[in-house]
DNA sequence: TGTACATCAGTGAACGCGCGTTCACTGATGTAC
DNA sequence: TGTACATCAGTGAACGCGCGTTCACTGATGTAC
C-alpha cells in the first residue's frame, strides 16, 4: 500500500518517539524492536524501511529525548524561582515514577557510558544543562556547584527509582530536596 | 573426577568472585555465564553444580560486593578525617576508571531498579552507609546531608564515566570533590 | 475520464546468534571390604 | 595392602528462546497515457 504525502515522515516520528520513551523506562538493550513496532500497530519487518539498524534508532531517539528535555528546562528555568522549580519537579516522586516522560540520565548513563562508541550526545546536552543551571546560581563557585547540583539530582533520582522500601525511596527525595533548598535557594535569597 | 575437601566451595567462591567484578563492570545483563565460566578455566556446564540458576548468582555476587564494600567503608571511615578521605576515594579517577572494583550502586542501581524483584539488599547496603556517613557529621540535619552527599558522589561518578571527554569526566569529579569538602568538611572542621 | 503501470510502506516467514538451561556422560578420587 | 565400587565436579553437545536483521512479497495509491 502507498500512503501519501508525509505518511511515512509520521511513521518515523511515532517510532521514534515510542523508541524514547521505551528506552528512558527500560533501557536501550532491554527495549525490543519487535515489541515496539507491535505497540505501534506495526510490524517488525517494516522497521528498515525507517531506520538502517538499531544503533541508527538509538541515536535518533536519544536526540530525541535530549532535545524535549532542552525544551522542558529551558521553559522551567526562565519562570520566577528557577531553581527551587526545577529541584522540586527533578525530585517529585511524580518524575520517579514516570521514567518514560523524565530526565534520560539516571536511566541511560550507566547503560551507555560502557558501551561501544559512547555517544557524544551525552556530553552536548550534560553541558548545556550545567550551562542553563550556572546561569540561575550566584557568581562564586558557581560552576562547581552547578555540577554537583545535577549529580546530587541524579543520584537522588536513580537511588530512589533502585530502592524496594517505598518510605526510604521518598526519603531520599525528600532529604535530598530538603538539603539542595538549603544550599542553594536560600544561601541565593539572603 | 571427584575433587578433595573445600574444593567445590573454593570454585564457588571464585565463581563468585568474578561474577561480582564483572557484574559491576559490565553490569548483570551484560555479563554472559559462558565467557564467566570459561574466564575461569571451566566450562559452563558445570555452573549448575553450584547454583540453580544465574538469579542465584546475581544474588551471591551482589551480597559479595556489599560485603566487601561495608568491610572498605568501614575501614575508611574510621580513620584520620574519615569524611575527606572517603569523598576523595570515591570521586578519584581510579575509581571511576575500575568499576570493577568499586562500588556497585551507580553501574547497577538503574538495571537493578525495574528488574522483576528488586533486591532488597540495595536497601539494607543504603542504610547501613548512610548511617555511616551520618557518623561522622555534625549533628544538625546530619540525616539529610548523608543522603545528599551520597546521592552527589553515586551522581558524580556515574556521569563520570558516561561522558566521552576525559576532560569533562574530570571537570566532574573536580568540581564535585571541591564543592563536597567545603560543604561537608570545611564547615564541620570550624 | 478511464486504464495500465510503477512505487514503496508495510507484511511475515526465515536467518544466524548468543543467551540461560538441561542432560547423558567422564574419570579421578574417597570409601568399603 | 590391594581391589571393586560409589561419588560427583566438571564436560560439552543440545534445547528453546528472543534478539536484530534480511528478503520475497503485497496491494493501495499516485502517475502516465
Amino acid at each position: 500500500m502507498r500512503y501519501s504525502e508525509d505518511h511515512k515522515a509520521q511513521t518515523r516520528q511515532r517510532i521514534v518517539e515510542e523508541a524514547a520513551r521505551r528506552f528512558r523506562r527500560d533501557g536501550v538493550e532491554a527495549t525490543g524492536l519487535q515489541p515496539l513496532m507491535k505497540a505501534l500497530g506495526l510490524t517488525h519487518g517494516g522497521f528498515y524501511a525507517h531506520f538502517k539498524s538499531k544503533d541508527e534508532l538509538v541515536e535518533n531517539a536519544l536526540q530525541h529525548s535530549a532535545e524535549q528535555i532542552r525544551e522542558r528546562a529551558e521553559r522551567a528555568l526562565t519562570g520566577e524561582k528557577p531553581l527551587q522549580t526545577f529541584i522540586d519537579r527533578y525530585l517529585s516522586p511524580a518524575h520517579r515514577d514516570n521514567a518514560a516522560e523524565g530526565c534520560p540520565l539516571p536511566t541511560l548513563c550507566a547503560e551507555l557510558g560502557q558501551r561501544g562508541q559512547p555517544s557524544p550526545l551525552t556530553d552536548a546536552s550534560l553541558r548545556d544543562r550545567l550551562s542553563r543551571i550556572e546561569a540561575c546560581l550566584p557568581d562564586e563557585d558557581a560552576a562547581d556547584k552547578s555540577v554537583t547540583l545535577l549529580c546530587t539530582l541524579v543520584g537522588a533520582l536513580l537511588l530512589s527509582r533502585s530502592v524496594s522500601d517505598p518510605e526510604l525511596s521518598a526519603q531520599l527525595l525528600d532529604s535530598a530536596r530538603a538539603q539542595l533548598t538549603k544550599q542553594y535557594v536560600e544561601q541565593d535569597a539572603s
